[in-house]
DNA sequence: CGGTATCCGCCATGATACTG
DNA sequence: CAGTATCATGGCGGATACCG
């Protein structure tokens, strides 16, 4: 960080939503909540459901949400050990802000799909060999 | 890209949801279409708007906001040529999909905040020299 | 089982220079 | 003013090996 000169304008790093919107974004964070909203479950359980994380990927962004107050980590001292992600209260409240974005995707992603093929369409003609 | 065996579960990347998701994560995409859902905006009054995004993201994001269909392009042939970005009114829906968001991210920053500030304290002290 | 540690490649991003 | 082109880099994330 460097030139916090002096300005504080809500577009700044520091405004709240950012680091939120940055969760939101985040490839696995929000995957996981939503698993995890369903029922409690164990790493390798989570590694399974994913499929396609990484072991590293898993527990980093599990350490992260758990930080953050959004999942709760159970540690059980079985014969080999295990370990149980809940989702809390403070993420079942994400999970829901996140609903409206789910329902948008789901009702736009047409439209979405068709405004990138019309966008593709003036451009690629331009290069046709 | 590889093992898609034949996992179509709807954790996996072809989620559409997944796609919004990231849009919704890009550093600067929403900001963007927040500032434009209050007006439309030229390039170098965006650049500085935000104030920390460089010419080449703005305008990545930009292209990429507009071939989704969420922003407008319009160029007017002015001496120096002058161009004028507008939401639209799928950008318009996306940006109200976002707004629980924002509602979330500011009440609950707080609790966040003291989340991983106890977090930390937990662990800082087993390395405390 | 549930991780951590290490190494490493690649892509996203920034800085800089140039253009219409 | 509104970009594009090129180059450099750093850090994100995967692969692998190892530990409690």
């Amino acid at each position: 960080m460097k030139a916090a000169h002096l300005k504080p304008d809500a577009y700044a790093a520091n405004c709240p939503t950012r680091q939120i919107l940055d969760r939101v974004g985040d490839k696995w964070a929000v995957l996981i909540l939503l698993l995890l909203r369903s029922e409690p479950m164990r790493f390798n359980q989570l590694r399974r459901a994913i499929e396609g994380i990484s072991q590293k990927m898993l527990s980093q962004v599990l350490k992260s949400l758990e930080r953050d107050g959004l999942l709760r980590r159970r540690a059980i001292a079985t014969v080999p050990v295990t370990v149980e992600y809940s989702i809390t209260p403070l993420g079942l409240t994400l999970a829901e802000a996140v609903d409206p974005l789910r329902d948008w995707a789901e009702q736009n992603l047409k439209e979405v799909l068709a405004a990138q093929r019309r966008y593709d369409a003036q451009r690629k003609p331009l290069e046709a060999a």
